[in-house]
DNA sequence: GTCTTTAGACTACAACTGTAGTCATAATAT
DNA sequence: ATATTATGACTACAGTTGTAGTCTAAAGAC
């Protein structure tokens, strides 16, 4: 449960996000993906590979001589990971001041509908199980 | 209208923040407020309100032979710009991930009471003035 | 077996941030 | 005036992240 809650850069973001959607790519493939959205030597991403590995976001195995890679935690607990470590440090643990500063930023009324959606469904959901008062 | 969103750290951030909420305050004063929060010696905070000096997030006046600073941007245009950043680089964009997200993670009922009612607001008030389709 | 391509390990380096010490100077106290 | 304190400029240094080159080993091509 000791988890680590490492820091990510944006690359390493986008690299693990790769991974996600690809698990067991190498960095090879890894760094063909990336390359389309962004202008980045193979080396680049190998290495951010290997600094995922070694802050253990990453595992790898020898397959036919090449590594693979795979995320050892999944997007929603390392985003949600995120968003906490961001509200707390941005909007002192206000989810109603992330929300608000958001709204009020300018989103679009199909957002704003977007967000009404799923806090109504977290809401219900909630209702089902053991909550958190 | 060419804004300069630097980045912010977090001391960074928590100092600007302290800045905000003591409006011309000295570095003096600002030391004082961070250290109840934090340690830290009283140079981390004159070379961080320098440094926040120099990103042009603070101004500063001498008066009695100390500089007082003053924030140029309001909380709302930073912080703001901080959760687009986030939402952009973290979640693709996509605000409805975010409270998705954020839901998910274990909110109480109550924050999520507060986000529908945030959301609520943003909604009418959007309403009334230009949207953004 | 030699040439070429691939993969990975290492090394390097710059920018940013946290952190803070050293100095010089200016303001005060005595 | 002199000693003390308050301020701020500078310098420094380490950790993190983006970025990528070099070099070696392995895998294929011919």
């Amino acid at each position: 449960m000791t988890e680590n809650l490492q820091t990510l850069g944006e690359l390493e973001l986008a690299v693990l996000k790769t991974v996600w959607q690809n698990d067991g790519c190498t960095v090879q493939r890894a760094a063909e993906i990336l390359s389309q959205s962004r202008k980045c030597a193979r080396t680049t991403i190998l290495t951010v590979i290997q600094r995922l590995h070694a802050k253990d976001f990453l595992t790898r195995k020898k397959e036919d001589g090449v590594y693979r890679y795979y995320a050892t935690e999944k997007p929603q607990k390392v985003l949600g990971g995120l968003i906490r470590q961001f509200v707390d440090k941005v909007l002192d643990g206000s989810p109603a001041a992330l929300v608000s500063y958001w709204a009020q930023s300018g989103v679009s009324a199909h957002e704003l509908a977007q967000m009404q959606q799923v806090l109504e469904q977290a809401k219900s959901e909630q209702g089902e199980q053991g909550e958190k008062p």
